[in-house]
DNA sequence: GTTCTGACA
DNA sequence: TGTCAGAA
């Protein structure tokens, strides 16, 4: 883990903000893939493959991924959508074509919408599994019945 | 050591 | 998406 704090990159050096020390306060406004994997827990692959579905798209420093802070908006977004298990492609609809995710109302609107259709299933989903579950049971029972066994 | 692209599982 | 390879 090289936390390379230095001035590579997007770092920018703001003016007289400095804290205690009397090194200037480097504010670095872009990150690598590695720095951003470790941040929200996506594998590299992941990274890279959110970008090739259009999720994201970081700058390029070369052929090196930088993400600013706009990616990072978006990758949070992302990151709780996965948590509760929803599609890539309706990520990729709630978080919409521009870059610039923050403060956007009718992003809010889309994800309210997508979420509560993600709630819907989930709900469905329980009770399927609730279903099969008493299947089982039932089957459990009756084999070991047929076997001889106590319940 | 880190990251990239491409390929295969 | 994980993993591996070969290159930068």
């Amino acid at each position: 883990m090289t936390e390379d704090y230095g001035n590579r990159g997007g770092a920018v050096r703001l003016q007289g903000a400095t804290d205690m020390g009397s090194a200037p306060t480097t504010v670095r406004t872009h990150f690598t893939i590695g720095e951003i994997a470790r941040e929200f827990g996506f594998t590299l692959r992941a990274l890279r493959f959110y970008e090739e579905k259009g999720l994201i798209r970081p700058r390029r420093t070369g052929n090196r991924r930088l993400y600013s802070a706009a990616d990072r908006q978006r990758l949070e977004i992302i990151a709780k959508c996965k948590k509760v298990g929803m599609p890539l492609d309706d990520i990729r609809d709630i978080l919409g074509v521009g870059n610039d995710v923050a403060n956007d109302p009718a992003r809010s609107e889309r994800m309210l919408d997508k979420m509560l259709t993600r709630l819907d299933a989930l709900t469905e989903e329980k009770a399927r599994i609730h279903d099969y579950t008493q299947e089982a049971l039932l089957l459990i029972a009756d084999l070991k019945a047929k076997l001889g066994r106590a319940a």
